[in-house]
RNA sequence: GGGCCUGUAGCUCAGUUGGUUAGAGCACCGCCUUGAUAAGGCGGGGGUCAAUGGUUCGAGUCCAUUCAGGCCCA
C-alpha cells in the first residue's frame, strides 16, 4: 500500500514524452459570456446573407413563420416555437436546401389598443393608432432580440409586420374578394360582448373562469288564451343565471320529447300552485324551491306546450312557448328563457320562431330605454340582478335564488364577464366556402397526424366567421354608408382603398375626412367611412398573400407551417379559409404542431398566471438565456418530445446542462487529441484503421445516415438521444478510453497514433455538423478550434460513405463487448475487495466456451488487451457455456510512462519501461 | 358537457405487425482514477408499463370503462 502511494505521489519523469491532450478549447462553456461574442461576429460577418447566397439555387423549403404578437416578453412556448422552427430551417439547409426564414410580427389588436387605452382615456384615434404602433414596436425590438440572442437565424432587419402599409393593402384586397365572391354580409346578431373593452370579441378571444352568478326560478303564468283544461292557472319555470336579460326574454323553450308534470305544488309556508316541471327535475325543483308535488294533474310531452304564450312577469307582454333541442334536463326545469338578443340558442331559436332581436344594452353594459322600465335605463346590466329579483320578487314571480358557481365567459385581457349583445356585424359565409376548405385538409400532411381530425372538426362545425370590430388598432373596414344609412360594401371601392392605403398606411383612414375620402374613392358627398376594424385573425390569416406571395425568395403554398395546436383553430383555419378564397387552395403542404409548456406536475404554465402569482418561477426566455445559455434553451427543446405537452422546469435545465458537459467535454478531448495533427499531411490511409477504429467509424457511419433521417422527419429528440449515446457510450465509455494508450504513449507518428487521429478528425468533424442545428454556439466554436475560418453554418450535414460501414467490426466489438461487460464485473469485485484498484493493476485470466466468440480478434491478445484497458490477458478455452474471468494482482512491475505492468519492465535500457515506451522514449 | 390528444423507472424519453427476465441517457448509491481532472472509468439499486375489467395460449402493445392532464369548443 505504502509502495502504492508512493508511486501516486512521484512526479511522472516521463510526462514531457506524452502526447496529453492539448486544446484551447475551453472546459467550461461560459455561454452567457461567449454567446453574444459569437452572435456579434455572426451579425458582423452577415453569416445570415452569406447562408442565403450559398445556397440560392438550391431547391427551396419554405418554412412560414407564423407571427407572435407584438405584446409581452418572449416567454418559454415562444422560445420553444421559435426554436422549432430554427432547428427546422438549419437542417433543412445543412441537408442542401434553401430555406429562407422571413419573420415576421402580428401588429394590431385589442391587447395592444386595450393596453394603450387603459393608460389614457379620452385619445382621438390617431393617437391610440400612434401609441398603439409605438407600444407594437417596441415589442417588436425585445422579442427579436430575445430570438436572435436564442440563435434564431432569419432576415432580423426585414421582418414582415402586419402593419406594414404593403401588408394591410393586402388584407383589403382580400376583403375585396370576399366581397366579389358575395361571402360578406351585415346582420343584427348577438355577438359576444365585452363591455371591459367595448368590443365584440372572437371566440379565440374569450377565457373560461370561475364566476359565482345569481341563479333564479321565475314563474310564468300561462296566458289563458287557448290554454288546455289541465293547464288552468298553471304557471311555466324558467330556471336562468342571468336574470339581468329577463326585460329582453320573448320566449321560454322546452325539449319536444321530455315528460313534464302539471301539477298542484304546496311550499313549507303553505302556498300552493300550479307549475309545469320537468318530471325528471322535481326533486331537485323542490328541494331548491320548496315546491313539491302534492297532486299530478297531467303528464305532457314538451311539444303539447308548442304555441302557447306565457305572461312576462313584469313587462307588459307575452312571452312563446317553444320548442328546443339545446334543452336539458341537467339543471333547472326543463324549461328555458329565450332571449334572442342575449344568447347564441336564444338567437337562434328566436329566428325560427319569429321572435324579433331584443337586446336594449349598448357597448358599456348599461341598459338602453329599450328596456323597457325607467329605473333600469342607465343601470349596468350586472348592477340590475338585484332590482330584477326585487321585482320579480314583488310580483310574486320568484320561486327561489341561489348562487350559483360556473365557468362563465370572460374577456381574455379585461378579465370582465362576457355578455351576449346584438349588434349590426360583418360576417363571412362560411358556408360557402366550407366544402372546399374541407377538401384542401385532406391534401395537407398533418404532423402529428390527429392534427388532420382537430382542423376538419373545427372546420366542420365553425359558424359564420364575425369580422367586425369596433375598434381602433386596426386595419379599417372599408366600408361606406350613404347618407341615408344603407352601407356600401364594394370590392371595386375596396381596392381603391387599398391602392391609397398602400401609399400611406391605414392612418390615412383616420386621419381623413369622410368628405375626402368619399372623393378619393368615387362616392356621392355625404358618404361617410365606417368605423369597424377587421378582426386580427384576418391579418394573420392573410400572410400567404402578403408575405408569401409578395417576397421574392418565398412562395405559396408553403412547405410547412409549425404552430402551437392551438392555431388548428386560430391561424390554420383562418388562413386556410382565406388562401381557399384568394387561391382557391391550402397555403401549405404541411403542418407541424408542437404542445404548450407546462410545469413539472403537468399543469399549464401561462404568462398570465405569473402576473396573479408573485411566487412563480420566471417563465420568460431572457431568464433562461442569460442564466444558462442559448444553446441550453436550444438543448432543451430538442430533448423533448414537443408533439405532445412539453414539460419544462428549473431542473430540467439542471439535467440538460449534464447532457451539454458530456457533448461539451467529448468535443474538447477530440480536439485535444488532435493536437498537432495536421490532417491533409498525417491522415492514416484506410488499411492502416485497426480493429476500434473500423468499429468507430462504422458507428459514426451509421450516426450519421440516422440523424440525417431523423432531422428529415423533424424528430429532433432522436437526433439527441443518438448524440448523446454516442458520445457517452461509444466515444467517451469506449473509444477515447481505449485509444488513450496509443494516443498519449505510442510515438507521435505511430500508424496505430496516426490512424486513430485520422479517424478522431472524421468524428470531430462529423459531430461540429451533426450539432450545429441544436448546438448552434458551441457546434460553431468547436468548428473553429477544427481549424476553420467560416462558419459551421455554412457547411452540408456529413455526406454518407458507405464504404465505413464495417459490419464484420461492427460483429466483432459486440462479442468484445459481452466479455468486456464480464471482466469488468469481475474486475469490479476485486476493486471492491480493495485487491486492485485500476484495471492497468489487474492480470485477468479469462475463460472462454468452445463455442463462439470465433472472430480472429479473440487470438490476437494485444488487441484484446488494449480493448480491455488491461496490462496482461490469458486465455484459455474449456467446455463452459458462458465467459467467465479470474483477477489477480499483476506481479509484474508498472512501466512508469504508460502504467502498464508488464513482465519487460526492467529489462529495457530505461529500466523502469516496457519494450514499446523504450522505443518512444529513445 | 362535446371534439382532438396524452399518461412506461426520481426526470426526459425508446419500446417495431401483441411473443423470453420492459430499455437508454440523466439523476441517485458504492468503488476506482487524478495523463479529458470544476473532467473520466467501472459496478449497482430503482418500474404491479395511471386504474379496473375484457379479448387471447400470451397484453406495455388490442377493446371498454374510470381517473389524471393538455388544447379547442359549449
Amino acid at each position: 500500500m505504502s509502495d502504492k502511494k508512493k508511486e501516486k505521489d512521484a512526479p511522472n519523469p516521463y510526462k514531457e514524452t506524452l502526447h496529453l491532450p492539448v486544446t484551447e478549447f475551453p472546459m467550461r462553456a461560459s455561454l452567457t459570456e461567449r454567446e453574444p461574442q459569437r452572435l456579434a461576429k455572426w451579425e458582423a460577418q452577415g453569416l445570415y446573407q452569406q447562408i442565403q447566397e450559398k445556397r440560392r439555387g438550391s431547391r427551396k423549403f419554405i418554412l412560414h413563420d407564423g407571427p407572435p404578437f407584438a405584446n409581452g416578453d418572449v416567454h418559454m412556448g415562444t422560445a420553444l416555437n421559435k426554436i422549432l422552427k430554427d432547428l427546422v430551417v438549419k437542417s433543412k439547409t445543412m441537408l442542401g436546401w434553401h430555406a429562407p426564414f422571413v419573420p415576421g410580427w402580428d401588429c394590431h389588436g385589442l391587447p395592444i389598443e386595450f393596453r394603450v387605452v387603459k393608460e389614457s382615456t379620452g385619445l382621438t384615434p390617431v393617437e391610440i393608432r400612434r401609441r398603439s404602433e409605438e407600444y407594437a414596436r417596441k415589442y417588436i425590438d425585445i422579442q427579436r432580440n430575445s430570438f436572435k440572442r436564442l440563435g434564431v437565424f432569419g432576415d432580423w432587419e426585414n421582418p414582415y409586420l402586419t402593419l406594414d402599409p404593403g401588408y394591410e393593402a393586402d388584407i383589403i384586397r382580400v376583403f375585396a374578394k370576399l366581397v366579389e365572391q358575395d361571402l360578406v354580409y351585415r346582420m343584427k346578431r348577438p355577438v359576444l360582448w365585452s363591455y371591459g373593452a367595448g368590443t365584440a370579441l372572437a371566440e379565440a378571444e374569450v377565457e373560461y373562469k370561475d364566476k359565482v352568478s345569481p341563479a333564479i326560478y321565475v314563474a310564468f303564468n300561462l296566458a289563458p288564451t287557448n290554454l288546455p283544461v289541465a293547464l288552468e292557472g298553471a304557471s311555466l319555470v324558467i330556471w336562468t343565471t342571468t336574470p339581468w336579460t329577463l326585460p329582453a326574454n320573448l320566449g321560454i323553450a322546452l325539449h319536444p320529447d321530455f315528460d313534464y308534470v302539471v301539477g298542484e305544488f304546496t311550499n313549507p309556508e303553505n302556498v300552493a300552485a300550479r307549475f309545469v316541471v320537468a318530471k325528471s327535475l322535481l326533486n331537485e325543483f323542490a328541494s331548491k324551491t320548496g315546491f313539491s308535488l302534492v297532486t299530478e294533474l297531467a303528464q305532457m310531452k314538451g311539444r303539447e306546450f308548442v304555441g302557447l304564450e306565457a305572461q312576462h312577469p313584469f313587462l307588459p307582454r307575452t312571452s312563446k312557448v317553444i320548442n328546443g333541442l339545446f334543452v336539458t334536463a341537467d339543471t333547472g326545469t326543463g324549461q328555458v328563457h329565450i332571449a334572442p338578443g342575449h344568447g347564441a340558442d336564444d338567437y337562434q331559436a328566436g329566428r325560427e320562431n319569429g321572435m324579433e332581436i331584443l337586446s336594449p344594452v349598448d357597448g358599456r353594459g348599461h341598459y338602453t330605454a329599450e328596456v323597457g322600465l325607467p329605473d333600469l335605463v342607465g343601470k349596468h346590466v350586472f348592477q340590475a340582478n338585484e332590482p330584477i329579483i326585487a321585482l320579480l320578487t314583488e310580483k310574486g314571480a320568484l320561486l327561489a335564488r341561489e348562487s350559483y358557481a360556473h365557468q362563465y365567459p370572460h374577456c381574455w385581457r379585461s378579465k370582465t364577464p362576457i355578455i351576449f349583445r346584438a349588434v349590426e356585424q360583418y360576417f363571412i359565409r362560411v358556408e360557402q366556402i366550407r366544402g372546399k376548405a374541407l377538401e384542401e385538409i385532406d391534401r395537407v400532411k398533418w404532423l402529428p397526424a390527429w392534427g388532420r381530425n382537430r382542423i376538419h372538426g373545427t372546420v366542420e362545425s365553425r359558424p359564420d366567421w364575425c369580422i367586425s370590430r369596433q375598434r381602433t388598432w386596426g386595419v379599417p373596414l372599408p366600408v361606406f354608408y350613404h347618407a341615408d344609412g344603407t352601407p356600401v360594401v364594394s370590392a371595386e371601392v375596396a381596392r381603391k382603398v387599398a391602392d391609397i392605403i398602400e401609399q400611406v398606411g391605414t392612418n390615412a383612414w383616420f386621419e381623413k375626412t369622410d368628405a375626402e375620402w368619399a372623393e378619393l374613392v368615387g362616392l356621392p358627398e355625404g358618404t361617410v367611412k365606417g368605423n369597424d376594424t377587421l378582426d386580427v385573425w384576418i391579418d394573420s390569416g392573410c400572410s400567404h398573400v402578403a408575405v408569401m406571395d409578395r417576397h421574392p425568395e418565398l412562395h405559396s403554398p408553403a412547405d410547412l407551417y409549425i404552430e402551437a395546436t392551438d392555431q388548428h383553430r386560430g391561424w390554420f383555419q383562418s388562413s386556410l379559409m382565406l388562401s381557399v378564397v384568394a387561391r382557391g387552395a391550402a397555403p401549405y403542404k404541411s403542418v407541424i404542431t408542437h404542445g404548450f409548456v407546462v410545469d413539472t406536475s403537468g399543469k399549464k404554465v401561462s404568462k398570465s398566471d405569473q402576473g396573479n402569482d408573485k411566487n412563480a418561477k420566471p417563465m420568460t426566455a431572457d431568464h433562461f438565456y442569460n442564466k444558462y445559455g442559448a444553446d441550453l434553451v436550444r438543448l432543451w427543446v430538442s430533448s423533448v418530445d414537443y408533439q405532445n405537452e412539453v414539460p419544462f422546469s428549473e431542473e430540467l435545465f439542471q439535467q440538460a446542462s449534464e447532457s451539454y458537459r458530456r457533448l461539451r467535454n467529448t468535443l474538447r478531448v477530440l480536439l485535444g487529441n488532435l493536437d498537432g495533427f495536421d490532417a491533409e499531411k498525417d491522415a492514416a490511409d484506410p488499411d492502416q484503421f485497426t480493429l476500434v477504429d473500423r468499429w468507430i467509424l462504422s458507428q459514426l457511419e451509421n450516426l450519421k445516415q440516422e440523424c440525417r433521417e431523423a432531422y428529415d422527419a423533424y424528430d429532433f429528440r432522436k437526433v439527441f438521444v443518438l448524440i448523446n449515446q454516442f458520445c457517452a457510450v461509444d466515444l467517451s465509455a469506449l473509444y477515447v478510453d481505449i485509444t488513450k494508450d496509443r494516443l498519449y504513449c505510442d510515438a507521435t507518428s505511430g500508424l496505430r497514433r496516426r490512424a486513430t487521429q485520422t479517424a478522431i478528425h472524421r468524428i470531430t468533424d462529423a459531430l461540429c455538423r451533426l450539432l450545429a442545428p441544436i448546438l448552434s454556439f458551441t457546434a460553431d466554436e468547436a468548428w473553429e478550434y477544427l481549424g476553420h475560418q467560416t462558419s459551421v453554418h455554412l457547411e452540408d450535414f456529413p455526406e454518407l460513405d458507405p464504404s465505413y460501414v464495417n459490419p464484420e467490426a461492427t460483429a466483432a466489438v459486440q462479442e468484445l463487448l459481452k466479455v468486456r461487460a464480464v471482466i469488468q464485473q469481475a474486475i469490479e469485485k476485486a476493486r471492491q475487495e480493495k485487491r486492485i484498484g485500476s484495471n492497468l493493476e489487474a492480470t485477468v485470466e479469462l475463460t472462454l466456451p468452445e463455442s463462439g466468440f470465433q472472430h480472429p480478434v479473440f487470438e490476437a491478445l494485444p488487441t484484446l488487451e488494449e480493448f480491455f484497458i488491461l496490462s496482461v490477458l490469458t486465455i484459455k478455452r474449456t467446455d463452459v457455456t458462458e465467459p467467465s474471468a479470474v483477477v489477480l494482482e499483476s506481479p509484474h512491475q508498472k512501466c512508469a510512462r504508460c502504467w502498464k505492468h508488464l513482465p519487460a519492465v526492467g529489462h529495457q535500457p530505461h529500466a523502469d519501461l516496457c519494450d514499446r515506451c523504450d522505443e518512444a522514449v529513445a
